[in-house]
DNA sequence: TCGAATTAGTTAGCATAGCTAACTATATTT
DNA sequence: AAATATAGTTAGCTATGCTAACTAATTCGA
């Protein structure tokens, strides 16, 4: 253990940055969602689907913990990916559980989707300095480190 | 890093940029969130009570614009917020306007709220090494100024 | 081996939050 | 004065979150 304990980071200045971060979140996906309602998919189908297409299939119960939320909730928001052909289940040897994978289709729209939410923050991303790109690059890294810590 | 004169980004680059901060952001607020349910208020409700105690009365559009949400939909938030006290409403000159104003109450359940949530942030961020307070500083400052070009 | 406990998923019922369309009441413009 | 514009509400739809309670299948243990 290092001596160099934050001393230099108190209380006040951890929580100035940790509002920050959560203020930046919030409004970051305000601003991203208008772009849902061309899609006709809702933000928690749109991120389940991308947990089966970019994580590949898994069971309703391992679905609803990667988004964090709990089983009945998971099994509503399948049913509407599974109305619309997007995602389809699969039975396993174990008969009380299935197997969700995204359909070609479900696939398709994903990336449509994703796309529009995303092409807004890639038009803003675009117009930086090379410097400001450099944060971006670094900005997304430490946010992708910090959160892996939130769990713990 | 070769020296572009780079207007832009590769697409690729800047699209996979794009798509790790919005992934953190989604994936940053449904840790956070299930900190809510200690506090018994939603973060809709939350989040318009902070533009209130932080910035100070408005009409209900307005309040509407600055959280990017359309007018009935603030309608009903802000009467969440007055049956439950958090909020009161005072008449204007221009008898079709009201003026929202947070009350004492709402402004101390507002920092509980606020610190449930942010809590966990500022402990994982205090758990950094010093180099990377410093990226947790820089990535808070850089998704404020992202946010702001987003609407252009 | 067989009954009890556990596990996976669903159903029912409730609350919050988003939207549009259509309404009332007041203010402004012509 | 009449037409138009603006502020907010109401009604009704959808999507998403939860817990409690249920069914069905599997596993455990006495």
């Amino acid at each position: 253990m290092a001596k160099r304990k934050s001393k230099k980071w108190p209380e006040a200045e951890a929580y100035r940055i940790g509002d920050a971060l959560h203020s930046a979140a919030i409004h970051l996906l305000r601003k991203v969602r208008a772009q849902d309602r061309s899609v006709g998919i809702g933000p928690a189908q749109l991120s389940a689907l991308a947990v089966l297409v970019f994580g590949g299939p898994r069971s309703l119960k391992e679905l609803a913990e990667a988004e964090q939320v709990r089983p009945p909730t998971m099994s509503r928001i399948v049913g509407g990916l599974e109305r619309t052909r997007l995602v389809r289940r699969k039975a396993t040897d174990d008969k009380r559980r299935m197997l969700l994978e995204a359909t070609a289709h479900g696939a398709k729209i994903l990336r449509e989707g994703r796309t529009r939410r995303v092409e807004m923050l890639v038009r803003a991303l675009q117009g930086l300095s090379e410097e400001e790109q450099r944060e971006a690059a670094a900005a997304a890294e430490f946010m992708r480190k910090l959160i892996g810590r939130l769990g713990s």
